[in-house]
DNA sequence: CTGTTAGCGCCTTCAA
DNA sequence: TTGAAGGCGCTAACAG
């Protein structure tokens, strides 16, 4: 007896076609006043709530926007959606998000989920393999942004300048002195990864120097290993110096293996890190941190989809936003010193 | 030209009717070897995807669990949630989350987004004003798990047993001396912070003493502004020697307090802090932490909602499942100092 | 301005 | 075992 109560049931009650009835409720095309109110009162009166997956079948569209993350465990990622988020809510879309843990077949079920739901939107953050033409392909069926990850020419996408940041963060430990520099970044296929490390090179070249390529590393697995890693790279004759830690997770793991080593920071070592973190801001020292804005990350994911949303039957507007770097001084990071 | 293809598509270059191709691809009912054998290559050969609006307009399912949480950004969710969402890719279903911001207006409209969109379950975690008849009512229309937030007899939910922790946090503490002890812990309106305060007493009361109210900081801003708060209660002439943070974001705001007003951990504070964390983890010196088992959390928030699927058409099975807490004792606590 | 009608794509009886 | 038909709840197109 307690049937869940249509449109149509709001219509009868109202006195009304079931036609008038939704247009009432949409506010969409010509109704009058009288109509509007009386199917007003009805809905409120008999408790209608519209069947969302109905309306998506008609509309094939559905008001919530997807975004797709390799980690939700990093807090920078947090901070991305939370700005997005704002941005999609304030033009009255839902913000659903999802996890790829990195997996290339997780992500292809969780977009052909969303898909299938009918986002109206697609926020992609990086994966491993991550395919351009996949992007391309998808762009053209839906708005679609790729979040600090490769894509083609015809996706839009956002992403943060690692290159000139890596760069700058090299250039600015050589000019302490330091050459035996190690550089600890996630995995080296996915775009942040190559970028940091062209980045590095390049500080070297520009000294004419080469890095020393058992100094950089950039596997997979470097993340969660970050601690074994750094454990490896001490306890090789000519240690290195210095480390530029640029993942969430890693200075974490580097940290403990300098204080297990016997090692202090920055005397015996420099260290540099990703840098919005408790972590980079209270540790003693603190930590010089290569920094960048993720509410403007997120802010300008959101945007993006809102200009394809605008011009959606229109020819796909792709646009590329680029977000700088910044090195924040703090107190990790000190002249070479002469010793072994 | 290139219009999607439907299940009617498929059957006709199958050559059988759209029931038997429906049939065929579901695997239901009777169906011959050769009609799906048929089907299925039809359908691979127009790539054929089945619309999953469509079908939970009809089935009014959909396959997906809806996740909400008061704060992405919070590392505690985020691992809770990939342990849940583990559990439920293994049971073939997928895992959707959504940040409510602690704010009930949102809350509220993203349980109607999930339970429009057909979710086959919802888990809820804290937020503002966390009214066990909401949950009541919800868990009679569709599995429904309270994460960690008060709910009434006819929900199901896992909490974590904050009193028992807080309890013997404080134990801890007043056994080394200390007796002007502060707590800072989120909202005292939720069922967390209400447990915490209520055990944190008891363990005064256990020693014929009551805690200074004046020390107990659980506004909902304690959150953001433990620094501000931290600051405060050292400004006291009689300051606490001892500081309880049980909130994740917490302990970063009270050591930047600490080290602000120069003074030294455990020589002139004792600091316990919920522990997860690698600050907690890293600081110099390492902090004494109460943790518990995240993943527990979120794989038993999972087990939760499989059970109330199985017995769907039954009663609802409403269970409490309880996680302990453990304090992992490291640096940061010191015999009280006889200064001041 | 309003009522009627026709599906969106799918699943599921009901006969055959 | 299969085909045909009837909706799920809603919106959009078309007459009135």
């Amino acid at each position: 007896m307690k049937d869940r109560v249509t449109i149509r049931d709001v219509a009868r009650q109202a006195g009304v076609s079931l036609g008038t009835a939704s247009r009432a409720l949409n506010r969409t095309g010509r109704v009058s006043e009288e109509a509007i109110a009386a199917v007003t009162q009805a809905a409120r009166q008999l408790g209608y709530r519209p069947d969302a997956v109905a309306r998506s079948m008609r509309t094939r569209s559905s008001g919530v926007i997807g975004l797709l993350v390799s980690d939700l465990a990093n807090p920078l990622y947090a901070q991305i959606i939370t700005a997005a988020e704002t941005a999609f809510q304030a033009a009255g879309y839902s913000l659903l998000v999802a996890n790829t843990h990195s997996e290339r077949k997780r992500e292809t079920s969780l977009i052909e989920l969303f898909r299938g739901r009918r986002v109206d939107g697609l926020i992609l953050g990086p994966c491993e393999k991550e395919s351009p033409e996949l992007l391309e392909q998808l762009s053209r069926e839906l708005p679609v942004v790729a979040l600090d990850r490769e894509f083609g020419q015809g996706c839009s996408g956002v992403q943060v300048d690692h290159y000139a940041g890596a760069l700058q963060a090299t250039q600015y430990v050589l000019n302490l002195g330091h050459t035996r520099v190690a550089l600890l970044t996630p995995a080296s296929d996915l775009r942040t990864g190559k970028e940091r490390i062209a980045g590095f090179r390049r500080a070297f070249e520009e000294r004419g120097l080469t890095p020393l390529p058992n100094l950089i590393r950039a596997e997979q697995s470097a993340m969660e290993f970050a601690f074994s890693e750094a454990m490896s790279l001490l306890s090789f004759a000519e240690r290195p110096t210095a480390f530029i830690c640029l993942g969430t997770r890693i200075l974490a793991g580097v940290l403990q293996a300098i204080r297990h080593m016997g090692h202090t920071v920055p005397g015996d070592v420099s260290v540099i890190s990703i840098g919005d973190t408790d972590l980079s801001r209270l540790f003693s020292p603190t930590i010089t941190s290569l920094n960048w804005d993720l509410d403007v990350v997120g802010t300008c994911a959101a945007q993006l989809i809102f200009k394809q949303l605008d011009r959606k039957s229109q020819t796909p507007s792709a646009e590329r936003i680029v977000v700088k770097t910044q090195l924040i001084l703090r107190e990790s990071c000190g002249p070479v010193t002469t010793q072994a």
